[in-house]
DNA sequence: ACGCCCGCCTGTAAGC
DNA sequence: TGCTTACAGGCGGGCG
């Protein structure tokens, strides 16, 4: 479900309001959210005591930093959310699978229908070997430093087509199948444009569509589809999908040309683009 | 070696 | 109305 966009926006909630918290106690009854502990104590027994520094993010993965050692780190996959509840009476949602209790009262809690998404504890020295994908993440979409030179060299490093190397976490971190299509819009290019045939022009634009459309869609808190799904920490829904030009408006005309928006199957993934603005 | 497709899950909506 | 099917913000593994 989230993207960098809604990622960020719970970061951002995250980090004001559990850092400085101390963890009273951890309680797990979806274990497939925390799959990668066998044994549950190695993921409840480092957080226990511990209080929260901060929270950071890398891609889609975000980094609860701990006054010890240890980092939790949440990814929330298609479905996950992250709930902050003020009091333990306030009504558990269906499919909460692990709640973190603080010592100054209130909780947080993931809830996550698909179970897609997961719940660990690592230390940043062992995340190289331990979690290959979080270390081979590409450059953070949102980074400031990016320049629309090393977004092209990173980019067209290996001939790909722009959405599959737009959505590649290898490449660049943070982008999904909703932004992927909306910064394409943007730029004016097509999905299965090959990324050596790209101009400098081309690149630049590029480079400007996803700083844009992901910054606006920031300012806006993300984008909630029609279920709902995607909530911020409060349980608030994004704006962002009032401004989708392409995604799920399949029939609906373009609203720069008026052509109809065309819907395609495109290395599994359903891809929404006007086949008249992009070329 | 790389690109693509499947499977992982549950919920919902469309189709028959 | 009710059963069946397809599909949904992600991502890793395995196959060709």
């Amino acid at each position: 479900m989230p993207e960098l966009p809604e990622v960020e926006t719970i970061r951002r909630d995250l980090d004001k309001e559990i850092a400085g918290k101390k963890i009273k106690s951890v309680e797990v009854t979806g274990a497939r959210s925390t799959r990668r502990h066998e044994d549950l104590k190695t993921f409840i027994d480092p957080l226990v005591g511990r209080t929260v520094k901060g929270v950071d993010r890398r891609g889609k993965y975000m980094v609860v930093k701990l006054d010890g050692p240890d980092v939790l780190i949440i990814h929330l996959g298609m479905s996950g959310q992250l709930l902050r509840a003020p009091s333990v009476r306030t009504e558990m949602p269906k499919h909460t699978h692990v709640v973190i209790n603080f010592t100054q009262g209130g909780q947080l809690r993931f809830i996550d229908p698909r179970t897609f998404g997961e719940m660990f504890v690592t230390t940043l020295d062992v995340i190289e070997e331990q979690v290959p994908e979080l270390a081979h993440l590409g450059i953070d979409a949102l980074s400031a430093p990016v320049t629309w030179k090393n977004f092209g060299g990173l980019l067209t490093l290996r001939s790909a087509k722009l959405k599959t190397a737009l959505m590649d976490q290898r490449v660049l971190a943070g982008i999904g199948n909703i932004y992927s299509d909306e910064i394409l819009f943007h730029s004016g290019l097509r999905f299965d444009r090959s990324t050596d045939s790209l101009k400098p022009e081309d690149v630049r634009r590029l480079y400007r569509s996803t700083v844009e459309v992901l910054q606006e869609a920031l300012r806006l808190r993300g984008s909630s589809l029609a279920d709902a799904q995607y909530v911020d920490l409060f349980g608030k829904p994004g704006g962002y999908q009032a401004e989708h030009q392409v995604y799920a408006r399949d029939g609906l005309p373009c609203r720069r040309c008026r052509q109809t928006i065309t819907k395609e199957k495109f290395t599994g993934r359903t891809t929404y683009f006007c086949p008249a603005c992009q070329i």
